[in-house]
DNA sequence: CACCAACCTGGTAGTAACTATCACTGAGGT
DNA sequence: ACCTCAGTGATAGTTACTACCAGGTTGGTG
Protein backbone atom coordinates (compact mmCIF):
# COMPACT_ATOMS: atom_id res chain seq x y z
CA UNK A 1 0.00 0.00 0.00
CA UNK A 2 2.06 2.77 -1.09
CA UNK A 3 1.37 5.70 1.49
CA UNK A 4 2.55 7.98 -1.73
CA UNK A 5 1.26 6.94 -5.00
CA UNK A 6 4.72 5.05 -6.28
CA UNK A 7 6.67 7.46 -4.29
CA UNK A 8 9.94 6.72 -6.23
CA UNK A 9 8.49 6.89 -9.25
CA UNK A 10 7.07 10.09 -8.91
CA UNK A 11 10.41 11.18 -7.02
CA UNK A 12 12.10 10.54 -10.74
CA UNK A 13 9.66 11.95 -12.52
CA UNK A 14 10.07 15.44 -10.36
CA UNK A 15 13.71 15.21 -10.59
CA UNK A 16 13.65 14.55 -14.59
CA UNK A 17 10.89 17.83 -14.24
CA UNK A 18 13.19 19.58 -12.17
CA UNK A 19 16.72 19.14 -14.60
CA UNK A 20 14.89 20.00 -17.97
CA UNK A 21 13.19 23.43 -16.47
CA UNK A 22 16.79 24.02 -14.69
CA UNK A 23 18.46 23.86 -17.89
CA UNK A 24 16.02 25.07 -20.32
CA UNK A 25 16.18 28.44 -18.16
CA UNK A 26 19.93 28.51 -18.06
CA UNK A 27 20.01 27.87 -21.57
CA UNK A 28 17.36 30.62 -22.86
CA UNK A 29 19.27 33.14 -20.51
CA UNK A 30 22.54 32.47 -21.89
CA UNK A 31 21.35 32.00 -25.58
CA UNK A 32 18.12 33.55 -26.07
CA UNK A 33 14.67 32.22 -26.07
CA UNK A 34 14.20 31.95 -30.20
CA UNK A 35 18.26 30.70 -30.81
CA UNK A 36 17.17 28.21 -28.09
CA UNK A 37 15.20 24.77 -29.86
CA UNK A 38 13.58 22.32 -27.60
CA UNK A 39 15.95 19.94 -28.90
CA UNK A 40 19.13 21.89 -27.44
CA UNK A 41 17.05 21.54 -23.85
CA UNK A 42 16.57 18.19 -24.69
CA UNK A 43 20.15 17.28 -24.99
CA UNK A 44 21.32 19.43 -22.35
CA UNK A 45 18.69 17.63 -20.18
CA UNK A 46 19.69 14.33 -21.08
CA UNK A 47 16.68 13.26 -22.12
CA UNK A 48 14.93 13.17 -25.72
CA UNK A 49 12.49 15.81 -27.07
CA UNK A 50 9.74 13.90 -27.28
CA UNK A 51 10.46 13.38 -22.89
CA UNK A 52 10.42 17.65 -22.48
CA UNK A 53 7.00 17.60 -24.49
CA UNK A 54 5.69 15.08 -21.86
CA UNK A 55 6.64 17.19 -18.72
CA UNK A 56 5.95 20.42 -20.22
CA UNK A 57 3.22 20.91 -22.78
CA UNK A 58 4.82 24.06 -24.68
CA UNK A 59 8.06 25.08 -24.93
CA UNK A 60 6.57 28.82 -23.13
CA UNK A 61 5.63 26.68 -20.24
CA UNK A 62 9.42 25.68 -19.95
CA UNK A 63 9.79 29.17 -18.18
CA UNK A 64 6.52 29.40 -17.02
CA UNK A 65 5.03 26.59 -15.20
CA UNK A 66 4.71 26.96 -11.43
CA UNK A 67 1.84 26.37 -8.62
CA UNK A 68 1.93 29.44 -7.54
CA UNK A 69 -1.86 30.03 -8.41
CA UNK A 70 -3.49 27.69 -5.78
CA UNK A 71 -1.38 29.61 -2.82
CA UNK A 72 -3.10 32.57 -3.53
CA UNK A 73 -6.81 31.31 -3.90
CA UNK A 74 -6.33 29.51 -0.42
CA UNK A 75 -5.51 33.35 0.81
CA UNK A 76 -8.05 34.98 -0.75
CA UNK A 77 -10.64 32.11 1.24
CA UNK A 78 -8.64 32.43 4.22
CA UNK A 79 -9.28 36.00 4.32
CA UNK A 80 -13.10 35.99 5.46
CA UNK A 81 -12.72 39.65 5.38
CA UNK A 82 -15.65 42.47 5.05
CA UNK A 83 -13.04 44.89 4.11
CA UNK A 84 -13.52 46.11 0.68
CA UNK A 85 -13.03 43.81 -2.08
CA UNK A 86 -9.79 45.35 -3.77
CA UNK A 87 -8.44 45.39 -0.10
CA UNK A 88 -9.28 42.16 0.35
CA UNK A 89 -7.69 40.83 -2.80
CA UNK A 90 -4.56 43.09 -2.37
CA UNK A 91 -3.80 41.22 0.97
CA UNK A 92 -3.64 38.22 -0.25
CA UNK A 93 -1.34 39.22 -2.84
CA UNK A 94 0.96 41.04 -0.44
CA UNK A 95 1.19 37.73 1.52
CA UNK A 96 1.49 35.11 -1.16
CA UNK A 97 4.30 37.48 -2.42
CA UNK A 98 6.15 37.40 1.11
CA UNK A 99 5.79 33.71 0.81
CA UNK A 100 7.37 33.27 -2.67
CA UNK A 101 10.41 35.71 -2.34
CA UNK A 102 10.83 33.90 1.26
CA UNK A 103 12.01 30.45 -0.30
CA UNK A 104 15.10 30.06 -1.83
CA UNK A 105 14.46 29.96 -5.28
CA UNK A 106 15.27 33.87 -5.81
CA UNK A 107 17.50 33.24 -8.17
CA UNK A 108 16.12 31.07 -10.59
CA UNK A 109 12.28 32.93 -9.98
CA UNK A 110 14.69 36.18 -11.09
CA UNK A 111 15.89 34.42 -14.36
CA UNK A 112 12.57 33.31 -14.88
CA UNK A 113 11.49 37.02 -14.35
CA UNK A 114 13.63 38.28 -16.86
CA UNK A 115 12.84 35.72 -19.58
CA UNK A 116 8.85 36.79 -19.29
CA UNK A 117 9.85 40.23 -19.07
CA UNK A 118 11.97 40.68 -22.25
CA UNK A 119 10.88 37.55 -24.38
CA UNK A 120 7.26 38.16 -26.01
CA UNK A 121 5.92 34.78 -26.26
CA UNK A 122 6.77 34.29 -22.77
CA UNK A 123 5.40 37.71 -21.67
CA UNK A 124 1.70 37.25 -23.93
CA UNK A 125 1.25 33.77 -22.38
CA UNK A 126 2.27 34.44 -18.66
CA UNK A 127 -0.38 37.79 -19.07
CA UNK A 128 -2.96 35.23 -20.25
CA UNK A 129 -1.87 32.62 -17.05
CA UNK A 130 -2.40 36.32 -15.17
CA UNK A 131 -5.97 36.41 -16.15
CA UNK A 132 -6.87 32.60 -15.80
CA UNK A 133 -5.40 33.46 -12.02
CA UNK A 134 -8.09 36.34 -11.73
CA UNK A 135 -10.69 33.50 -12.48
CA UNK A 136 -9.31 31.47 -9.83
CA UNK A 137 -9.69 34.50 -7.50
CA UNK A 138 -13.11 35.39 -8.22
CA UNK A 139 -14.17 31.64 -7.84
CA UNK A 140 -12.22 32.20 -4.69
CA UNK A 141 -13.91 35.30 -3.73
CA UNK A 142 -17.23 33.51 -3.68
CA UNK A 143 -19.57 36.08 -3.20
CA UNK A 144 -22.79 35.45 -4.50
CA UNK A 145 -21.43 34.57 -7.68
CA UNK A 146 -24.87 34.29 -8.73
CA UNK A 147 -25.74 38.21 -10.10
CA UNK A 148 -23.75 38.94 -12.61
CA UNK A 149 -23.58 42.48 -12.14
CA UNK A 150 -21.39 41.80 -8.47
CA UNK A 151 -19.63 38.89 -10.93
CA UNK A 152 -18.59 42.01 -13.07
CA UNK A 153 -17.55 44.12 -9.84
CA UNK A 154 -15.92 41.46 -8.47
CA UNK A 155 -14.00 41.03 -12.17
CA UNK A 156 -12.82 44.44 -12.34
CA UNK A 157 -11.63 44.50 -9.08
CA UNK A 158 -9.70 41.65 -9.32
CA UNK A 159 -8.09 42.43 -12.79
CA UNK A 160 -6.83 45.80 -11.40
CA UNK A 161 -5.48 44.18 -8.53
CA UNK A 162 -3.58 41.49 -10.95
CA UNK A 163 -2.01 44.03 -12.76
CA UNK A 164 -1.00 46.19 -10.09
CA UNK A 165 0.44 43.38 -8.76
CA UNK A 166 1.91 42.63 -12.29
CA UNK A 167 3.23 46.23 -12.33
CA UNK A 168 5.06 45.79 -8.97
CA UNK A 169 6.80 42.11 -9.60
CA UNK A 170 8.17 43.59 -13.43
CA UNK A 171 9.83 46.23 -11.48
CA UNK A 172 10.66 43.66 -8.70
CA UNK A 173 12.89 41.77 -11.46
CA UNK A 174 14.05 44.95 -12.94
CA UNK A 175 15.58 45.68 -10.19
CA UNK A 176 17.57 42.64 -9.70
CA UNK A 177 15.31 41.67 -6.31
CA UNK A 178 16.71 43.84 -4.43
CA UNK A 179 13.75 46.01 -3.12
CA UNK A 180 10.83 44.16 -0.78
CA UNK A 181 8.73 42.87 -3.32
CA UNK A 182 5.37 43.09 -0.61
CA UNK A 183 6.56 46.96 -0.10
CA UNK A 184 6.50 47.63 -4.05
CA UNK A 185 3.28 45.66 -4.55
CA UNK A 186 1.88 48.05 -1.39
CA UNK A 187 3.41 51.25 -3.25
CA UNK A 188 1.74 50.07 -6.57
CA UNK A 189 -1.79 49.30 -5.09
CA UNK A 190 -1.27 52.85 -3.43
CA UNK A 191 -0.56 54.63 -6.66
CA UNK A 192 -3.72 52.64 -8.30
CA UNK A 193 -6.29 52.83 -5.37
CA UNK A 194 -5.50 55.13 -3.34
CA UNK A 195 -3.63 55.75 -0.05
CA UNK A 196 -5.41 52.85 1.85
CA UNK A 197 -2.27 50.14 1.92
CA UNK A 198 -0.03 51.76 4.28
CA UNK A 199 3.13 49.54 3.88
CA UNK A 200 3.59 45.84 3.46
CA UNK A 201 4.59 46.39 7.42
CA UNK A 202 1.10 48.32 8.28
CA UNK A 203 1.82 51.10 10.43
CA UNK A 204 -0.58 54.09 10.18
CA UNK A 205 -4.28 53.80 8.80
CA UNK B 1 2.92 64.79 -58.10
CA UNK B 2 1.25 62.75 -55.86
CA UNK B 3 -0.20 64.51 -52.98
CA UNK B 4 -0.65 61.32 -51.89
CA UNK B 5 2.46 59.08 -52.16
CA UNK B 6 1.29 56.71 -55.14
CA UNK B 7 -2.18 56.78 -54.22
CA UNK B 8 -3.65 54.06 -56.37
CA UNK B 9 -0.54 51.79 -54.94
CA UNK B 10 -1.67 52.44 -51.54
CA UNK B 11 -5.74 51.99 -52.30
CA UNK B 12 -4.58 48.26 -54.05
CA UNK B 13 -2.81 47.38 -50.82
CA UNK B 14 -4.89 48.41 -48.14
CA UNK B 15 -8.46 46.83 -49.84
CA UNK B 16 -6.31 43.40 -50.26
CA UNK B 17 -5.55 43.84 -46.57
CA UNK B 18 -8.88 44.50 -45.46
CA UNK B 19 -10.28 41.65 -47.10
CA UNK B 20 -7.81 39.06 -46.45
CA UNK B 21 -8.77 40.66 -42.78
CA UNK B 22 -12.35 40.05 -43.26
CA UNK B 23 -11.97 36.51 -44.51
CA UNK B 24 -9.51 35.58 -41.73
CA UNK B 25 -12.45 36.79 -38.79
CA UNK B 26 -15.08 35.09 -41.29
CA UNK B 27 -12.99 31.51 -41.30
CA UNK B 28 -11.82 31.89 -37.51
CA UNK B 29 -15.34 32.18 -36.51
CA UNK B 30 -17.32 29.42 -38.71
CA UNK B 31 -14.74 27.13 -38.34
CA UNK B 32 -12.60 27.70 -35.44
CA UNK B 33 -9.12 29.07 -35.19
CA UNK B 34 -6.76 26.77 -34.47
CA UNK B 35 -8.71 24.55 -37.08
CA UNK B 36 -7.95 27.09 -39.79
CA UNK B 37 -5.07 27.67 -41.84
CA UNK B 38 -3.16 30.67 -43.02
CA UNK B 39 -3.41 28.72 -46.22
CA UNK B 40 -7.07 28.50 -45.94
CA UNK B 41 -7.23 32.63 -45.54
CA UNK B 42 -5.28 32.82 -48.69
CA UNK B 43 -7.67 31.00 -50.38
CA UNK B 44 -10.62 32.42 -49.39
CA UNK B 45 -8.98 36.02 -50.01
CA UNK B 46 -7.91 35.03 -53.39
CA UNK B 47 -4.41 35.56 -52.92
CA UNK B 48 -1.28 33.28 -52.02
CA UNK B 49 -0.51 32.49 -48.34
CA UNK B 50 2.77 34.79 -48.87
CA UNK B 51 1.13 37.64 -49.71
CA UNK B 52 -1.26 36.78 -46.18
CA UNK B 53 2.29 36.89 -44.58
CA UNK B 54 3.34 40.15 -46.01
CA UNK B 55 0.25 41.82 -44.95
CA UNK B 56 0.18 40.15 -41.36
CA UNK B 57 3.42 38.98 -39.69
CA UNK B 58 1.74 36.33 -37.61
CA UNK B 59 -1.58 33.92 -37.67
CA UNK B 60 -2.57 36.16 -34.60
CA UNK B 61 -2.28 39.65 -35.89
CA UNK B 62 -4.94 38.60 -38.53
CA UNK B 63 -7.80 39.11 -35.65
CA UNK B 64 -5.71 41.70 -33.60
CA UNK B 65 -4.28 43.94 -35.98
CA UNK B 66 -5.74 47.77 -35.71
CA UNK B 67 -4.58 51.26 -35.02
CA UNK B 68 -6.97 51.68 -32.14
CA UNK B 69 -3.70 52.38 -29.89
CA UNK B 70 -2.62 56.00 -31.52
CA UNK B 71 -5.96 57.38 -30.61
CA UNK B 72 -5.92 56.39 -26.93
CA UNK B 73 -2.90 58.13 -26.73
CA UNK B 74 -3.76 61.15 -28.16
CA UNK B 75 -6.72 61.51 -26.00
CA UNK B 76 -4.36 61.07 -22.78
CA UNK B 77 -2.16 63.36 -24.06
CA UNK B 78 -4.84 66.05 -24.63
CA UNK B 79 -6.00 65.45 -21.15
CA UNK B 80 -4.19 68.22 -19.54
CA UNK B 81 -5.48 67.33 -16.00
CA UNK B 82 -4.36 68.19 -12.73
CA UNK B 83 -6.87 65.29 -11.79
CA UNK B 84 -5.66 62.44 -10.57
CA UNK B 85 -3.95 59.82 -12.51
CA UNK B 86 -6.62 56.85 -12.62
CA UNK B 87 -9.16 59.18 -13.05
CA UNK B 88 -7.49 60.80 -16.27
CA UNK B 89 -6.43 58.01 -17.59
CA UNK B 90 -9.89 56.27 -16.94
CA UNK B 91 -11.96 59.53 -18.95
CA UNK B 92 -9.72 59.03 -21.99
CA UNK B 93 -10.28 55.24 -22.15
CA UNK B 94 -14.07 55.75 -21.63
CA UNK B 95 -13.82 58.54 -24.28
CA UNK B 96 -12.03 56.29 -26.70
CA UNK B 97 -14.27 53.59 -26.39
CA UNK B 98 -17.39 56.03 -27.14
CA UNK B 99 -15.54 56.74 -30.65
CA UNK B 100 -14.68 53.07 -30.93
CA UNK B 101 -17.92 51.86 -30.86
CA UNK B 102 -19.69 54.46 -32.22
CA UNK B 103 -18.25 53.88 -35.34
CA UNK B 104 -20.17 51.23 -38.06
CA UNK B 105 -17.67 48.47 -37.51
CA UNK B 106 -19.45 46.76 -34.63
CA UNK B 107 -20.66 43.14 -36.10
CA UNK B 108 -16.73 43.01 -36.99
CA UNK B 109 -15.55 44.27 -33.79
CA UNK B 110 -17.54 41.90 -31.97
CA UNK B 111 -16.60 39.27 -33.95
CA UNK B 112 -12.63 39.95 -32.99
CA UNK B 113 -13.46 39.99 -29.56
CA UNK B 114 -15.04 37.29 -29.26
CA UNK B 115 -12.16 35.24 -30.92
CA UNK B 116 -9.82 37.17 -28.99
CA UNK B 117 -11.61 35.74 -25.70
CA UNK B 118 -12.33 32.24 -26.42
CA UNK B 119 -8.99 31.75 -28.19
CA UNK B 120 -5.70 30.99 -26.19
CA UNK B 121 -3.21 32.17 -28.61
CA UNK B 122 -5.45 35.38 -29.48
CA UNK B 123 -6.42 36.33 -25.81
CA UNK B 124 -2.93 36.06 -24.65
CA UNK B 125 -1.12 38.06 -28.00
CA UNK B 126 -3.88 40.78 -26.97
CA UNK B 127 -2.92 40.90 -23.63
CA UNK B 128 0.39 41.47 -24.96
CA UNK B 129 -0.37 43.98 -26.93
CA UNK B 130 -2.55 45.83 -23.65
CA UNK B 131 0.46 45.45 -21.94
CA UNK B 132 2.56 47.77 -25.17
CA UNK B 133 -0.47 50.17 -24.77
CA UNK B 134 0.17 50.75 -21.30
CA UNK B 135 4.07 51.87 -22.46
CA UNK B 136 2.45 54.30 -25.05
CA UNK B 137 -0.25 55.50 -21.94
CA UNK B 138 2.98 56.05 -19.54
CA UNK B 139 4.43 58.04 -22.09
CA UNK B 140 1.82 60.19 -23.00
CA UNK B 141 1.14 61.16 -19.52
CA UNK B 142 4.34 62.59 -19.68
CA UNK B 143 4.80 63.13 -16.00
CA UNK B 144 8.24 63.55 -15.23
CA UNK B 145 9.36 60.45 -16.56
CA UNK B 146 12.85 61.23 -14.72
CA UNK B 147 11.88 60.07 -11.72
CA UNK B 148 11.77 55.86 -10.98
CA UNK B 149 9.71 56.18 -8.39
CA UNK B 150 7.17 58.15 -10.21
CA UNK B 151 7.08 56.63 -13.39
CA UNK B 152 6.36 53.58 -10.99
CA UNK B 153 3.45 55.07 -9.86
CA UNK B 154 2.17 56.09 -13.32
CA UNK B 155 2.92 52.52 -14.53
CA UNK B 156 1.07 51.21 -11.45
CA UNK B 157 -1.90 53.47 -12.15
CA UNK B 158 -2.05 52.50 -16.18
CA UNK B 159 -1.83 49.00 -15.90
CA UNK B 160 -4.61 48.91 -13.36
CA UNK B 161 -6.87 51.13 -15.63
CA UNK B 162 -6.62 49.02 -18.69
CA UNK B 163 -7.30 45.93 -16.86
CA UNK B 164 -10.37 47.08 -15.79
CA UNK B 165 -10.96 48.60 -19.18
CA UNK B 166 -10.56 44.70 -20.30
CA UNK B 167 -12.74 43.78 -17.89
CA UNK B 168 -15.51 46.05 -19.82
CA UNK B 169 -14.71 44.99 -23.13
CA UNK B 170 -14.86 41.34 -22.07
CA UNK B 171 -18.22 41.89 -20.50
CA UNK B 172 -19.52 43.74 -23.52
CA UNK B 173 -18.59 41.51 -25.91
CA UNK B 174 -20.26 38.20 -24.24
CA UNK B 175 -23.00 40.95 -23.83
CA UNK B 176 -23.09 40.58 -27.78
CA UNK B 177 -22.33 44.62 -27.68
CA UNK B 178 -26.11 45.06 -26.55
CA UNK B 179 -24.85 47.67 -23.04
CA UNK B 180 -22.92 50.45 -24.17
CA UNK B 181 -19.15 50.19 -23.79
CA UNK B 182 -18.64 53.61 -21.78
CA UNK B 183 -21.45 52.99 -19.17
CA UNK B 184 -19.82 49.58 -18.47
CA UNK B 185 -16.31 50.87 -18.56
CA UNK B 186 -17.02 53.44 -15.91
CA UNK B 187 -19.00 50.63 -13.49
CA UNK B 188 -15.73 48.76 -13.50
CA UNK B 189 -13.47 51.72 -12.86
CA UNK B 190 -16.25 52.44 -10.28
CA UNK B 191 -15.49 48.81 -9.03
CA UNK B 192 -11.78 48.93 -8.64
CA UNK B 193 -10.89 52.40 -7.53
CA UNK B 194 -14.33 53.67 -5.60
CA UNK B 195 -17.46 55.73 -6.68
CA UNK B 196 -15.31 58.57 -8.74
CA UNK B 197 -16.80 58.09 -12.05
CA UNK B 198 -20.13 58.76 -12.30
CA UNK B 199 -21.84 57.32 -15.52
CA UNK B 200 -20.07 57.61 -19.26
CA UNK B 201 -21.53 61.30 -19.50
CA UNK B 202 -19.89 62.92 -16.76
CA UNK B 203 -20.96 65.79 -15.01
CA UNK B 204 -20.51 66.93 -11.67
CA UNK B 205 -17.51 64.88 -10.18
C1' DC C 1 9.79 -16.02 -7.75
C1' DA C 2 7.35 -15.37 -11.92
C1' DC C 3 4.04 -12.54 -14.17
C1' DC C 4 1.18 -8.72 -15.35
C1' DA C 5 -0.10 -4.05 -15.55
C1' DA C 6 0.81 0.74 -15.65
C1' DC C 7 3.71 4.14 -16.55
C1' DC C 8 7.88 6.49 -18.53
C1' DT C 9 10.58 6.96 -22.29
C1' DG C 10 12.14 7.05 -27.25
C1' DG C 11 11.57 6.92 -32.44
C1' DT C 12 9.11 7.99 -36.68
C1' DA C 13 6.49 10.36 -39.33
C1' DG C 14 3.37 14.26 -40.23
C1' DT C 15 1.11 19.10 -39.79
C1' DA C 16 1.43 23.96 -39.83
C1' DA C 17 3.43 28.46 -38.75
C1' DC C 18 6.68 30.98 -40.18
C1' DT C 19 11.40 32.56 -43.00
C1' DA C 20 14.78 33.32 -46.83
C1' DT C 21 15.52 33.63 -51.38
C1' DC C 22 14.64 34.33 -56.13
C1' DA C 23 11.70 35.54 -60.18
C1' DC C 24 7.69 37.97 -62.33
C1' DT C 25 4.39 41.69 -63.07
C1' DG C 26 2.67 46.14 -63.35
C1' DA C 27 2.28 51.06 -61.59
C1' DG C 28 4.81 55.75 -61.23
C1' DG C 29 7.88 58.87 -62.51
C1' DT C 30 11.39 60.71 -65.94
C1' DA D 1 8.79 54.63 -74.12
C1' DC D 2 12.14 53.18 -70.58
C1' DC D 3 13.47 52.21 -65.64
C1' DT D 4 12.66 51.45 -61.00
C1' DC D 5 10.69 49.27 -57.44
C1' DA D 6 6.71 47.87 -54.58
C1' DG D 7 3.63 43.97 -54.58
C1' DT D 8 3.08 39.30 -55.44
C1' DG D 9 4.11 34.40 -56.04
C1' DA D 10 6.65 29.80 -55.90
C1' DT D 11 10.15 26.77 -53.63
C1' DA D 12 12.52 24.97 -49.97
C1' DG D 13 13.81 25.04 -45.33
C1' DT D 14 13.43 25.41 -39.92
C1' DT D 15 10.90 24.54 -35.76
C1' DA D 16 7.16 23.81 -32.49
C1' DC D 17 4.10 20.40 -31.72
C1' DT D 18 1.16 15.86 -32.38
C1' DA D 19 -0.29 11.20 -33.20
C1' DC D 20 1.12 6.49 -33.25
C1' DC D 21 3.74 2.71 -32.00
C1' DA D 22 7.56 0.08 -29.50
C1' DG D 23 10.67 -1.09 -25.56
C1' DG D 24 12.05 -0.90 -20.73
C1' DT D 25 11.32 -0.07 -15.70
C1' DT D 26 8.69 0.03 -11.68
C1' DG D 27 5.40 -1.82 -8.42
C1' DG D 28 2.24 -4.98 -7.04
C1' DT D 29 -0.01 -9.94 -7.36
C1' DG D 30 -0.60 -15.06 -7.90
Amino acid sequence: MPDQRSTLRAQRRADTQRTIQAQAVRLFSERGYDATTVHHVAEAAGVSPMTVYRHFPTKEDLVLLDERGQLVAERIAAAPAAQPLVRRIGGALIESAATLTGGNHREFLLARLRLMISTPALRAKHLDNQYALQQVIVAAVGDDATDPDTAFRVQAAASACLAALHTAVVRWAEDDGRGELPELIATAFNAAFGDDFGSAHPKAR
